[in-house]
DNA sequence: TGCCCCCTGCAG
DNA sequence: CTGCAGGGGGCA
């Protein structure tokens, strides 16, 4: 579920939180939903917080790091250890681990995270950092470390921290496949999903079956601006929570509320020109569009 | 480049 | 019951 501005937000929430904490173990309540030896990360200490694309990165000072990728139902959930006092938050937290909970990383200050995932798609691994000290025949593993660098290396420029209008039309440009599917390709663009794709093509005006190639420069100008703008309102908002999005403290975000076009079938397009949302499918998902003002 | 699949659960 | 859900890997 999470696209860029979901992992985005959880990414500030953890690095706050767990920045300097040691784990001390971890439960894996289904395997599917961990890969690695994670003894090789018990006692050690969490020395940051990443993020490329999709996926998270928590580092370690092993030269180790947690990636996680969160899919459609995932979500992470920091809960403090019991406290006297009753915040809001821990109201919302009564319940964990639930029927979803797949992993619990436990720290030494009794604190967890725990990691939910209806529909098991998601994942952790431990992988190997980028310039790592970390050297994998110092131990005793069945399992094979996978680099960092292979996880990521297939993921495109991300929007805000690595384009201009220049460089999109350079990475975009050339094919004639369904602009919202290039918009959603992670090896053209990475962290676009479906919500921030529709919403961009409602605000850019464009139809979101027209062929890339015969985009005008105007509206490839328009088109990159409104990427950014529904990315960056999308951080503001601490991510949409239309199904299963919750952020560290297991609070809803607000996006949803601000949808432009995504889940609107059949009501009143927003713009008022009279009308209303049509459902198309494209490349097996649900698309979204005012056939008024996308041409 | 397009289609099926991985899974669970919910709405219609 | 069918179809659908913020993703994306693997296969023709």
């Amino acid at each position: 579920m999470p696209e860029l501005p979901e992992v985005e937000t959880l990414r500030i929430q953890l690095s706050q939180l767990i920045v300097g904490l040691v784990i001390k173990d971890i439960d894996i309540l289904n395997p599917k939903s961990f890969a690695g030896d994670k003894k090789l990360v018990f006692g050690k200490k969490i020395i940051g917080v990443r993020r490329f694309a999709k996926i998270l990165i928590v580092d370690l000072e092993n030269g180790l790091s947690l990636a996680i990728h969160l899919k459609m139902s995932g979500q992470l959930i920091y809960k403090i250890k019991n406290t006297n006092k009753k915040s809001k938050i821990d109201i919302l937290l009564l319940n964990l681990p639930n029927k979803h909970t797949r992993v619990i990383i436990n720290f030494t200050n009794g604190n967890r995270l725990f990691f939910n995932d209806m529909r098991i798609f998601g994942w952790m691994k431990i992988v190997e950092s980028q310039n790592s000290k970390f050297k994998s025949q110092n131990f005793k593993s069945k399992f094979k470390i996978i680099k960092l660098e292979e996880l990521i290396h297939n993921l495109g420029p991300e929007p805000m921290r690595d384009l201009t209008i220049g460089k999109f039309n350079e990475t975009v440009k050339g094919t004639s496949r369904p602009i919202k599917l290039v918009l959603m390709d992670q090896e053209k663009i990475s962290g676009v999903g479906n919500i921030y794709a529709n919403d961009a093509l409602f605000l850019a005006g464009i139809h979101p079956a027209t062929k890339t190639n015969i985009l005008s420069n105007s509206q490839m100008v328009k088109l990159f601006n409104s990427l950014i703008r529904v990315l960056r309102d999308g951080i503001k908002w601490k991510g949409a929570s239309k199904n299963h999005f919750r952020d560290i403290y297991g609070r809803k975000g607000q996006v949803q509320e601000h949808f432009y076009v995504y889940d609107k079938e059949g009501k009143e397009c927003m713009n008022h020109c009279g009308g209303k949302i049509k459902r198309i499918k494209l490349g097996g998902r649900g698309t979204f569009y005012c056939p008024m003002c996308q041409k």
